[in-house]
DNA sequence: GCAAACTTTCAATTCATATTGAAAATTCAA
DNA sequence: TTGAATTTTCAATATGAATTGAAAGTTTGC
């Protein structure tokens, strides 16, 4: 395999990662690109590759940054930024992790607390009440491992599911 | 807080956790109707509480089977289907998981095999079989990681990430 | 201060996906 | 077998999110 289609194919594997993970194409795929990369990248060179207009690169590498998933680079006597990706694969885990914890677990969170208030004693309403307990107990264990692993590294955290 | 009220909020946070997970908005609001209801729903049920189309409940509701998050109930002299939610979370958690496993661990593992055969010593090549040796391990042990979590129970899990 | 180099913004547009709804298919009881 | 009840399908449509691109903003060197 030669390296113009490897490359399309990581990235393109890497764009439907994300999609299913609630990120945006573009941002999966300059990170895919990123990541390959052996030196950092500037906008024009990620708009060049991808396809993509300045305005997308732009937004999106600004997101990678706020993931802690990329990072900026001045080259002297350059103007222009240039970017490259975290490569540490477990960083990437833990930072996606802490990034998902916020967009998915604490609304959940903050929902079941809210729901709590639920008053009544129809049946609708007791069982409701039971699977949300449920649901805040759950989310609640899950937030505690969570804030393990990203504490941890990547040894230790494997380590756990052995034996 | 009356019922009306935190139903709406309920399933409105669980569709939003849906649609953060690649999932239709339709089917995580169909869960999160058969999870606090206490007993079975048929397909009319469902369209008159969410506000949607036949088709749409129909499909939806499919689909839950196909993950093992609902079943159908048959009632004794009636035609119609009833369906309910599996209720135990850790169950749900697990079920996810499996299908997440499917729908991204797996084309990550599938690229990453692929990827292997590029050829060529640049820079380019060597960093790029570097990053991609390293994805594969790592995508590699979560999935035995995974593979225990859907074999464990809900307090193996848990235990550990304690001390 | 000026202007070139570069980055950011955002209204308009495109695109992917979810949803609708009516027709077709299926199931079942009489 | 018929037809009423129910489910399934799928082409058309709607919806929300991503993307574009040009204009506005910023930064820098002269």
């Amino acid at each position: 395999m030669e390296l113009p289609e490897a490359k399309e194919r990581f990235i393109q594997a890497w764009g439907q990662l994300g999609s299913n993970w609630g990120v945006s194409k573009a941002m999966a795929q300059i990170h895919a690109l990123l990541l390959i990369s052996p030196n950092p990248l500037s906008t024009d060179e990620i708009m060049e590759e991808l396809n993509i207009s300045r305005g997308n690169a732009n937004m999106n590498v600004r997101e990678l940054l706020s993931w802690g998933l990329a990072y900026k680079k001045f080259v002297l006597g350059e103007r222009k930024e240039y970017f490259f990706a975290e490569k540490d694969i477990w960083e990437v885990a833990k930072k996606v992790g802490r990034e998902r914890k916020k967009r998915e677990l604490e609304p959940v969170l903050k929902m079941a607390e809210d729901v709590k208030k639920l008053k009544g004693r129809s049946r609708q309403a007791q069982e409701f009440r039971k699977v949300n307990k449920e649901v805040e107990r759950f989310a609640k264990k899950t937030e505690g491992a969570l804030d393990l692993i990203s504490k941890a590294n990547e040894s230790t955290f494997f380590k756990w599911f052995i034996r």
